[in-house]
DNA sequence: AAACTGATGGAACAACGTTCCAGAGGAGAA
DNA sequence: TTCTCCTCTGGAACGTTGTTCCATCAGTTT
């Protein structure tokens, strides 16, 4: 069915112009008031297209995954094409840090499925036993995800300016000023977080799992 | 200083009665004006004791977290230490489901750091090499957070009855119907959906983390 | 007894998500 | 062509929220 007006509103522009807010002002930003004003018409025109903000949200979630997942990487080792995929999960929340909170919020809706879909491939191309796929594409879903969510919060904690160094130093003096008794152990971090880099260290996290995989389920 | 009033208000009762509320009816159920009711009183005089809701909120957060890592496990093997921290972590998250968010929304604050100290001491015992404390710790607490998070998500979901099964075959079947090609792997995953525990689920995870961790740092 | 100050609680404000509805305007029937 | 639908619009209005403001209270100090 042809729109009846050319210039009128469709579900897919009102989900990209919500993108575009969300990227710029996060998830308090987005108000039906601001996305009123930018696509020139008002908040009861979009409650037409789309039934509440949590669906807006949703479907702004679900559109970011997947251009993230667009293409499936055909080349490399199991191993490297599941550090491809969850790279670029982790790369497409850095972008877009809101979407961390709506993943967290529910995994088996907004663009979770897909990611499921995208990570069980390669769980399934590494040589799991399929009684154990469930399991462990599940736990490699939660730490991307898990990871991926408080990547964005740091990033947020530290603003959009390039403080992130101060912010981690600051951060890294405070703790090693704790109480050497009660905080015996978080007080020797602070070198490791002053100097670490956040993509490493998310793949790092992926290797550790890996190594884990392969060491309960050992390649025949 | 002793307080002016013996009936008067204190910020410790603030947050215990804000816990209250969140258990109940969840993050949008806690509302000054419910909060008020409660205690007989005011917004007004709440916000003496506390700057904004977010403040509240991360006290609420960080009063749970305490409780969940009161009494550090003291026998048992490494490994079992670990898993019973954890476990702790992902109960208490399961009893109060909107920490979760909280903890996703920035591990470095709220009750973050108790949790990185409590899962970081028993990473040493474990016998890793120290500049690889760090990265370890970091990795496990995204993992616990991360599945913890996706758990409340999901009892949120399924809602306070006892529908979880209910809610997990609907679901199991909704993605067996899929289309094969697109969602080859999901459209598998069916039965192990609608028969899996989420709290051996979890320790799967662990376990998988920790033969990882061996399997990097082979004990001398 | 008077003045001070930590603490109170209710009224008021701006902003939000959402609902409602009068009407515009293209598509099909006459 | 004219009439009548019916999808779709957009602005006004409602209830609720977080937060601020301020007149007032009740111990403490002078």
């Amino acid at each position: 069915m042809a729109p009846r007006r050319p210039e009128s509103l469709s579900r897919d522009q009102i989900v990209a112009t919500a993108v575009e807010v969300l990227d710029a002002d996060g998830e308090t930003g987005l108000t039906f008031r601001v996305l009123s004003g930018r696509l020139a018409t008002g908040p009861g025109a979009i409650y037409w297209h789309v039934a509440n903000k949590d669906e807006l949200l949703d479907a702004a979630t679900d559109a970011v995954v997947l251009t993230a997942l667009a293409e499936e990487p055909a080349s490399g080792s199991p191993h490297d094409r599941l550090r491809a995929v969850a790279l670029g999960l982790f790369d497409a929340v850095d972008e877009h840090p809101w979407v961390a909170a709506r993943l967290s919020h529910g995994a088996w809706q907004a663009g979770g499925p897909r990611i499921v879909e995208a990570v069980g491939r390669q769980v399934r191309a590494l040589g799991v036993p399929q009684h154990d796929w469930f399991v462990t594409t599940t736990v490699l879903v939660q730490y991307i995800l898990g990871a991926a969510a408080q990547n964005a919060a740091n990033a947020r904690a530290a603003g959009p300016d390039g403080d992130r160094e101060e912010m981690l130093d600051a951060m890294a003096t405070r703790w090693e000023e704790l109480d050497p008794e009660e905080w015996s152990f978080a007080r020797t971090l602070g070198d490791q977080m002053r100097h670490h880099d956040d993509r490493e260290q998310f793949l790092a996290g992926i290797d550790i799992a890996l190594a884990g995989i392969e060491a309960l389920h050992p390649p025949t």
